[in-house]
DNA sequence: CTCCATCGTTTACACACGTAATCGACTACG
DNA sequence: CGTAGTCGATTACGTGTGTAAACGATGGAG
């Protein structure tokens, strides 16, 4: 049987979490990452290591052995999972297009002159 | 006691495909909405009904009494729906910061020409 | 009046998620 | 050697979500 394309499963808000540790250092045991996170989201080891298990079985981390305890590392990249996020809402709020989204942040005063700014610069580039 | 600000709650993936629906035309009747949605999604009838029930209990639609049957509307703007979820988005993967996320999607092309130079014309807008 | 279609309401049920306690294996300390 | 700590794995449990069937009231067709 031909290998599915194995479509990468959700990631939820808890999770992404302690994929966040993962990303910024790796590979990270349980107890590294909940130093990392236990503390800010109030949660107890076992909760990390919950999530840990998730990851794996979602194939969004990997682990490697390393004595008796585990080292997780993320297997998939954050640019990764910002696209698809970025994409799935751009397309179930404004029907896949940028431009409204950009048009409704500038309208909500969720741009601060900084980001403004920013985008200027990023526009001239882009048409270089 | 003093009314509760009663914070918003969660709107989630079927029940915006409902409230679509009433935000591009209403008030409308659970029939209606399912005439509009149904097909789509390949729900039944019961399904919309639900899905009314709680937005109803969310407080996200209205409903009227019309002879013996109701009448649903939204109760919350689209643009209202669309600012917090694009918010909760920026927030989440990019820091609240909006110049990310507009480089990121330039970066993963998902910013077409015409994005762009609407994009242009929106910044033009706002400096003057 | 009787019965059927149609409403909204109630109940159902499987799966995802948040959050964790418990369990069984193993190791290091005494 | 026993035992306390530590690991990952298993189980738990309440809530939200997707999806709908079952139920009870009621109004209109005969």
């Amino acid at each position: 049987m031909a290998a599915k394309p194995d479509q990468p499963e959700r990631i939820s808000e808890a999770e992404q979490a302690v994929m966040e540790a993962l990303w910024q250092r790796s590979p990270l045991t349980a107890q590294e990452v909940c130093e990392e996170v236990c503390g800010p989201r109030g949660w107890s080891l076992n909760t990390v290591k919950t999530l840990l298990s998730r990851l794996v079985t979602k194939q969004a981390v990997a682990t490697e052995p390393d004595g008796k305890r585990f080292l997780y590392s993320p297997k998939i990249a954050r640019a990764e999972y910002v696209g698809t996020e970025s994409r799935r809402l751009v397309d179930r709020l404004f029907g896949g297009r940028a431009a409204p989204l950009f048009a409704h942040l500038a309208q909500s005063d969720a741009l601060t002159e900084n980001d403004i700014a920013e985008i200027e610069a990023l526009l001239k580039e882009l048409k270089s």
